[in-house]
This record gives structure tokens, C-alpha cells and sequence, in this order.
DNA sequence: TATTCACTGGGCAATCTGTTCAGCGATACG
DNA sequence: CGTATCGCTGAACAGATTGCCCAGTGAATA
């Protein structure tokens, strides 16, 4: 577990660049391409990269509304609410957690006023008791992964 | 705004085979190579297809840990707490919002112990007045966008 | 010292990319 | 009604990249 520095600067390489082959990749680091080539296998097996899936921006899909979602789930229900909210496409994440709440979702709605559709849809079941939704005005960071992996990849280069 | 079905079906597949080619996805769609490469690019430029970075798992670097804070700024400190927390790398990513909180951040650290100190730097800082933290457990949906994509096919469909 | 491992540098055939072209049907417009 | 525009098709081309293989080297390990 764990990357080093050159695994460190394929990723972010990667991540700034995602149209670059193997080869360029290989020259931009001066190191040969069987190297990135077998880092690349490995980083993929490690599970450390999962995939090169599209990023998709929901806003240009017409679903500009994002909202957060804390939900209480009536105690032994949990299994149903998460299968109820894995139909609903508006839910893009759902995580189970401490805290007050028992579960945070991620929303879209195409307007404040279709957020109310599927607010009533995601908690339309009978498993939830109470819902908090707080809606998403500004995105100051993006979901961001290059700050943690060059971190990742200086700790270990200090060991 | 919004796409069709063919672009659902070039997203959905991409989503799925992200290293299929341009070629080997106008074969599987049953259209010409030119359309499949005029639609991606009209898709990147549109700003609905964001890019294609490596997907990376903050677990498989070391950092299984994930939890989100809810966070109370002090009046017009926004701007100052945004430039803090755009420092901390284990600060994945960050929301303004309505609510009781003023801001939601998605944090991750190595350990249920790290997440202290991860905490201890988000809310070292001036602005911030108070932070409530809710650690995730399981995530029975992860982030995931392609029944969105197929809803916002379908419903262009029906236009 | 012998072995293992990762990296290098090279080569090969097969494939894909970027690009251009002409033709075609549907739609929009004067 | 005629015409221009648009998106899609099918084809072609040179150039680049990929997946795969190999032998050699240096470092770390047993």
C-alpha cells in the first residue's frame, strides 16, 4: 500500500493531462516506456487508480442543483433505504456515518423546484424518519485528488 | 443543453470500458467513426464529458478514512477559511451551502487517530467558528453518474 | 556469491488516431 | 419549390501508438 514519487508523478501527470499516451508519458518523465507501462498495470491492480470513466459534469447534463442530505433511518431499515436509494438516479453518493444523522446522500435537480421532487422521492420510503437537506450554493474545491496523492508520494519518499 | 440518446449510449459505454477506442466504439454503437469522434468532442466541449483523469482511490494511498464536516464561518471570513482549506490536501473537497452550516468539506485521513489531526488543521483557523463531523462507515453508493446520464437520455428522448 | 527485481533501450507487427474527402438524406429558409 | 445547411456515412491516408518480446545492467537480497 502506498505509492512512490514516480507513481506519484505518473498520477498527477495523468490527472493534468488525461489525453497523453504511454509513451509521451515516458518522455515527459525521461524514464522508459516498459517502466510507466508496468507502474501503470500495477497502479491498476493495486486498485490505487479504479478506472479513466468520463468525468461528467451534471450541471451540463441539465441538472444544475446540487444538495446534501442528512437522513435518520428508523432503526433495522438500513438495507432497505439503501436499495431504495440506489434507484433513484438523482442520488449520486450515499454514505452511511456517525453522528446525528445515519446517512449523507449526494443530490442533483435540475431547479430548486424539482429538488422538492426528488427530496419527496429519496424520502417518499417508509424507512426514513427525518431529513435535512442543505443545498449547495458555491463549489470552491472541486473534488480534487492531486494535492493527497503528491502528499502520499512525499511521505513515502521520506521513509 | 442536455444530450441525446446516442450521447447517453457514448458516455454510458465509456463509463463502462473507459479504454475502448474511438474505433471500437463506433463498432459496438453501429455508427460511423467520424460521428462517434464528433460527438465526444462536442461532449468535451460542451463541458458535459469534464475530462477523463484517473480515477484514484484515497483508500489504496493510504488514507481509508472519510468523513464530512459541516462547518460555521465567521461573517465575511469566507473567502479567507476557502484559501485555508484549498491548502490542506486531505481536504477533498468543498461546498458553501444553506442550512445550519455555512460549509460542507469532505475530509480523508490515514486512521480514525489522523482524522484528529486532519480536524485540528482544518479548524485551526480563525474563521471558523464551529465544526460538526460525521464519519463514514460504508458507502453503499459511491459516486456514480450513469443513471443520470441514462435519465437525462431518455427524458431528451421523449422531446 | 547467486538470485531476484526493476529499469533500460531496442525492435516488431498490429492497431488506432487525426484528418480529409465526397455522397446522402433531412431540415430550415428564402 | 428550390437551395443551403447540417449531421452522418464510408473510405482513404500517413503517422503515431500500443502490446509484446527480448537481452543487458545495476541494486538489493538471500
Amino acid at each position: 500500500m502506498g505509492i512512490d514519487e514516480l507513481d506519484g508523478r505518473i498520477i498527477v501527470l495523468l490527472a493534468r493531462e488525461p489525453r497523453i499516451g504511454v509513451l509521451e508519458m515516458s518522455r515527459r518523465l525521461g524514464v522508459a516506456r516498459g517502466t510507466v507501462q508496468a507502474r501503470l498495470d500495477r497502479l491498476q491492480s493495486n486498485g490505487v487508480i479504479r478506472g479513466f470513466g468520463p468525468q461528467v459534469d451534471p450541471a451540463a447534463l441539465g441538472y444544475p442543483v446540487t444538495a446534501f442530505a442528512t437522513l435518520q433511518i428508523r432503526q433495522g431499515q438500513g438495507a432497505d433505504v439503501r436499495a431504495h436509494l440506489a434507484t433513484v438516479p438523482e442520488v449520486l453518493e450515499l454514505h452511511t456515518t456517525t453522528g446525528s444523522g445515519d446517512m449523507l446522500c449526494r443530490l442533483v435537480a435540475r431547479s430548486n423546484a424539482d429538488l422538492q421532487r426528488v427530496i419527496d422521492r429519496v424520502v417518499g420510503f417508509d424507512g426514513i424518519v427525518r431529513a435535512a437537506t442543505a443545498i449547495v450554493m458555491e463549489n470552491p474545491v472541486p473534488l480534487r485528488i492531486i494535492p493527497l496523492v503528491e502528499q502520499a508520494a512525499e511521505d513515502s519518499a521520506r521513509t
